[in-house]
DNA sequence: TTGAAAGCGCTAACAT
DNA sequence: ATGTTAGCGCTTTCAA
């Protein structure tokens, strides 16, 4: 030490009580002058925390190539930066439904799943005893705490702003990732419909899809059978956008001969033209609530898990119907 | 200790000799039924190393918001999880022209800067001893190891191209963010352009803008001009994106009308109407090498700076030049 | 081949 | 109010 003791330094450095207020402004001037910077790792030992938290993402949705889970991340970085924490992103060990070894090695203090986890995944993260939350969940059970985008309702504020223009004959082009996110999205259409004594014909609700391509080719589909919809419901909107790009291939009009909307809004869906219709929610929010729900469990808290409201954005790729 | 020793148990963790095949299978066995994992944190104080790669970039470039930034941190999450470490994003202390806390509390074992900095981070960094690369940088300064896309021959590239179309009337729409950026696009500009002995008006390489809108703005100049340009080299693609609008608003066709190119390949290029013609980079493959060399810096090694070539990609927003 | 012990940089309990 | 000391979990001399 350059100056008195060392238990002082301890106590200047953290603004602990325990010191004279000479030696404190003595140590503190050394501090300044020297440009000492307490050493973290050390901490990082004493305390058994690593300060990182570790995102978890299915390979098969990156949140770099996926730009809805790419703008979540962007809310759980500012979040994390803000409280002094590293993120590490990293997969499940899918072959095991395993977490990876960084889990295992006390460098996590905390972990966010991106999408629907399986009931082996909730159970071993569970049991590692770290504090996890999942974002962009599809269930709200009790036993973790997650984020939910409401989906059901995002389909059922989709359908019913179609139905509000004058479509009756609308088809739905949803998604079968995540089975729950489909049927949860189908109950929604299905409802709205309801409300209007409408009940779709199977194969208006049957398209169900992984892919941007195949979004195109289920929009063949619908716009070249003999009684072609009036509006398109898509459940994701990079496959409205496939259905777009079909549309205009077949020599129709968007929104004139077909109105096309979204669920999501992704950044790209202020760049298409017409410029796309969706129901969107803040997901850069979504990604921070994610982060301070798991800070409150890291210190000990049990917070409740959110359902997160999706709002209709409208846009310019739906229009009335005119018959 | 559940079997015998302790210096053992470390000798089989990490496959080291000094240790009997018998007491070796004996350990392993044991850990392998308690799926023991040693305490990584331990080893960061014991080595002084934080397996934590530091991502820097200015506020107004935030890899979240800039689609281009995204895609580079990418490549440098694919290659830091695969080498054990995590990613931290962190901006400078601007006021200061200094780096953050982080750098200085051992928490850092290197750093990633995107986008070029000031001489006197650079300083900074070197000081402090940590390893460091940049990437995307615009200088290729022997003091700082860097990866540097090819801007000159990019502009170059592109307005080559659009001189091969026949296009003799080339106007550019510059960014004016970082200064060596515009200086490279513009050399390369003009020496496309004298090869074919012309040498643009003054006010056809002046337009020097920041955001998408101020590019709208700028082309509404060139465009509404009583001598308008047949084609618009945009030295980047949101500016060309811009661009494209603008020329739409103005009631002229791209590319019959106008020839619009942009740099960079973002995303968004594959999904505007028509697709954007534009000399591109892969963004990836930049971040992993921009990694590889880092953690060549931290293994005491002392890399080449890269220089990365652009390609051309021929799409759909420009087209001969028909008088 | 094996075990004992020091030490990485800090904090906190304890003794002074 | 201050100084001494143990200890976080590991690796690595060093001695047996």
């Amino acid at each position: 030490m350059a100056g008195v003791s060392m238990t002082a330094v301890s106590f200047v450095l953290n603004n602990k009580p325990g010191v004279s207020d000479e030696t404190r402004k003595h140590v503190q001037k050394i501090i300044d002058e020297t440009g000492f910077k307490p050493n973290l790792n050390s901490k990082k030992l004493l305390f058994n925390k690593s300060f990182n938290i570790c995102v978890m993402i299915s390979p098969d949705a990156s949140p770099f190539e996926d730009l809805f889970y790419f703008e979540i991340t962007r809310g759980i970085l500012n979040k994390s930066r803000e409280h002094g924490y590293n993120i590490s992103i990293n997969e499940p060990v899918y072959e095991e439904d395993d977490l990876p070894d960084v889990i295992y090695t006390g460098d996590t203090d905390g972990i966010i799943f991106m999408q629907d986890i399986s009931d082996g995944l909730a159970e071993k993260a569970i049991s590692s005893g770290i504090p996890f939350v999942v974002v962009d969940s599809h269930s709200l059970s009790d036993k973790v705490t997650s984020v939910n985008p409401n989906y059901h309702g995002a389909a059922y504020s989709a359908a019913s702003y179609l139905l509000s223009l004058g479509h009756r004959d609308i088809a739905m082009i949803s998604s079968n990732v995540v089975q729950r996110f489909q049927e949860q999205t189908i109950s929604g259409f299905l409802s709205a419909m309801q409300e209007y004594r409408l009940k779709p014909a199977p194969e208006a609700v049957a398209q169900s899809v992984r892919t941007e391509a195949e979004a195109y080719e289920a929009a063949k589909a619908l716009l070249t059978a003999k009684d072609r919809p009036t509006a398109l419901l898509c459940t994701v909107d990079i496959f409205a956008i496939g259905a777009m790009h079909c549309a205009k291939d077949l020599g129709l009009r968007v929104p004139e001969d077909i109105s096309i909307v979204g669920i999501d809004d992704i950044v790209l869906a202020r760049y298409t033209d017409p410029k796309l219709t969706t129901v969107g929610i803040d997901k850069v929010h979504m990604g921070e609530l994610a982060m301070e729900l798991l800070l409150q469990k890291i210190e000990g808290g049990s917070p409740m898990s959110a359902s997160l409201p999706m709002e209709l954005i409208v846009r310019d790729s739906a229009c009335i119907h005119r018959n």
